[in-house]
Order: structure tokens, then C-alpha cells, then sequence
DNA sequence: GCGACAG
DNA sequence: ATCTTGTCGC
């Protein structure tokens, strides 16, 4: 995998028993060089398939460019043993996965899926720096593709919150992030979004701008489905503008959590399940 | 200084 | 993230 000099503290050679402070400080080093190469405008021509229910595809008529057709999503789910039963045994404790859905079906057919199953993880939690615990298990999923010349390699990949900018600097590949729940940074708080949101609800729109204190655009809270009053988090990625990224979300929500975020999750979680605990060690 | 804190 | 039962609504 090429990851541009780009390298954990432990893959130099540097002790391992890093104080965690120590690691932060290399982990912010990373992400300000990240932040040098993020891209946050369009930087590609995609017609975009408009939702229909009659099962042809129309697209935005006035657009030129590559008709968008495979969108990916990717999810890390883990095991309740993460840290005891599993790590001692050969059981699975985690799961990455990469699925690719088709946008220009109206199902929004999933074409692909593929999956990394972790025994143990080496790299620890740690609010602001969850890109560095799972964008290396998602780089290979997608690392996999590009080897093999997949057909349904992703034209743009949705991510959970957080790993948008990392994952998609990395794979170079333009990325739009989601989050259920909002990550408080920058002075941004959930009362405050929440405040805000009501306030929009009698202007029509359905979402608000994320803008910290320090002036910089996080992103966008919006109310995905009509049915919900809990917001999900879109978060600016690479590549992709925020208006265009809340535009793409907007046409692959059946649910609250857009589609292929939300296989990914379910998939993910039902493969850890079928390769943990019982199975453990025994199954392919 | 203390608490809160995406997955 | 994960644990966990029922329950309310389309």
C-alpha cells in the first residue's frame, strides 16, 4: 500500500510503549500533513442519477461528465470480547468491510462486498484519531480492488465520520463522511445544532451548516428521512463539495443512515457474528 | 482544573 | 463500537 511516507510511529521502528500523549502528538503531525492534500471541492464531471421509482435512470440534464453509478461504504464493527475472551483465542474480534452499491438501481442493489476479519487490533481508540484504528483495514479492502482491476471499484466511497478526510487523501479516492452522532470539536455542540435545525424547520430546508468558532466548515446536520428528528452528521471529505455531497446523500437515503454506510454496517456486523465465539478458528 | 468525548 | 426487551408506528 502506498501511503506517501506516511507511517505510524510503531512502523519507524519507535518503541512501543509510546505514552499516549506521545502518540497524539505524531498523530497530529499526520493529519496536518493529511490536511495539506485535502481536496474540498468537486474535482471530477459526474452526471447524477436521479431517484426514480419507474426503474429507468434519468440524470441531471444539463450535466456532462461520467454517469455516477458506484457509490462504496465502509464500516469497522468489533466484537464485546475485544479486549478479553477474544483476544486470547482465535476468534474474530472485529470486522472491516467494503460494499458497492449500484446508485442508477432504484434499489440501490449492493454489487459487491468483501470483508477483513481482525483477531487483534493494534492500534488504541482515541477521540479526534479514529481514522488511525481503522483506515488501514479499509485501505486494504479497497487496496484489493484496485489489484485485481474490479469493475466495481468505487467512483466515490461514503466513510463514518472522521475517516472521510484521512481515508479519502490515502485511497485518493473522493470520500463523503457520516456520523449518527455528533463528534464535539471547534465549539460545535449538539444543543447548539439541535437550536439551530429547529429553526430552519419552518424555512424548508432540512439541513444547517456545521461552522466551528474557529470559521472553518466541518460539514452539515441534516434531517435525512421526513420521519426523523435526529440529524445525521455529513462531514466535508475529499473531493467532494459539501453542496455536492449533501446533494449525493439526499438521493441514497431509504432510512435515516444512507444506504451504503448502512449496509456496510450490517454486513459487516453479520460476517463478525458468523466468525467469532463459536465459530472462531474453525471457519474460513 | 474538570468533564465531555465520533467508533 | 457493544450489551439488551419490548414496544410503538407505518
Amino acid at each position: 500500500m502506498d501511503d506517501h511516507g506516511l507511517r505510524h510511529g510503531r512502523d519507524r521502528g519507535e518503541s512501543s510503549s509510546s505514552s499516549s500523549i506521545e502518540i497524539q502528538n505524531q498523530w497530529r503531525e499526520i493529519q496536518d500533513l493529511l490536511k495539506e492534500r485535502l481536496i474540498t471541492q468537486d474535482d471530477f464531471l459526474w452526471k447524477l442519477p436521479i431517484p426514480s421509482s419507474s426503474g429507468n435512470v434519468a440524470v441531471e440534464e444539463e450535466e456532462e461528465g461520467t454517469l455516477l453509478k458506484y457509490v462504496g461504504g465502509v464500516d469497522v464493527s468489533y466484537s464485546k470480547e475485544l479486549d478479553s475472551a477474544a483476544a486470547a483465542s482465535t476468534a474474530a474480534c472485529g470486522c472491516g468491510s467494503l460494499v458497492v452499491l449500484d446508485v442508477t438501481t432504484p434499489t440501490l442493489q449492493v454489487v459487491y462486498q468483501d470483508f477483513f476479519l481482525l483477531t487483534n487490533f493494534d492500534v488504541p481508540y482515541i477521540p479526534s484519531f479514529l481514522a488511525f484504528r481503522e483506515a488501514p483495514i479499509l485501505l486494504q479492502l479497497l487496496q484489493k480492488m484496485k489489484n485485481t482491476d474490479n469493475p466495481f471499484y468505487p467512483q466515490l466511497s461514503f466513510t463514518g465520520f472522521g475517516l472521510a478526510c484521512h481515508l479519502g487523501v490515502l485511497a485518493n479516492i473522493p470520500t463523503i463522511g457520516i456520523g449518527k452522532n455528533l463528534h464535539h470539536v471547534d465549539g460545535l455542540t449538539q444543543s447548539g445544532v439541535r437550536q439551530l435545525l429547529q429553526a430552519k424547520d419552518s424555512s424548508g430546508e432540512d439541513f444547517i451548516t456545521l461552522t466551528g468558532s474557529s470559521g472553518r466548515v466541518w460539514g452539515a446536520a441534516m434531517r435525512s428521512t421526513k420521519g426523523s428528528c435526529k440529524p445525521i452528521y455529513i462531514s466535508v471529505g475529499h473531493r467532494v463539495s459539501l453542496n455536492t455531497a449533501i446533494k449525493i446523500v439526499k438521493m441514497i437515503c431509504k432510512y435515516r443512515v444512507p444506504e451504503p454506510i448502512r449496509q456496510a454496517d450490517i454486513r459487516s456486523r453479520d460476517h463478525l457474528q458468523k466468525n467469532s465465539c463459536g465459530n472462531g478458528g474453525t471457519l474460513q
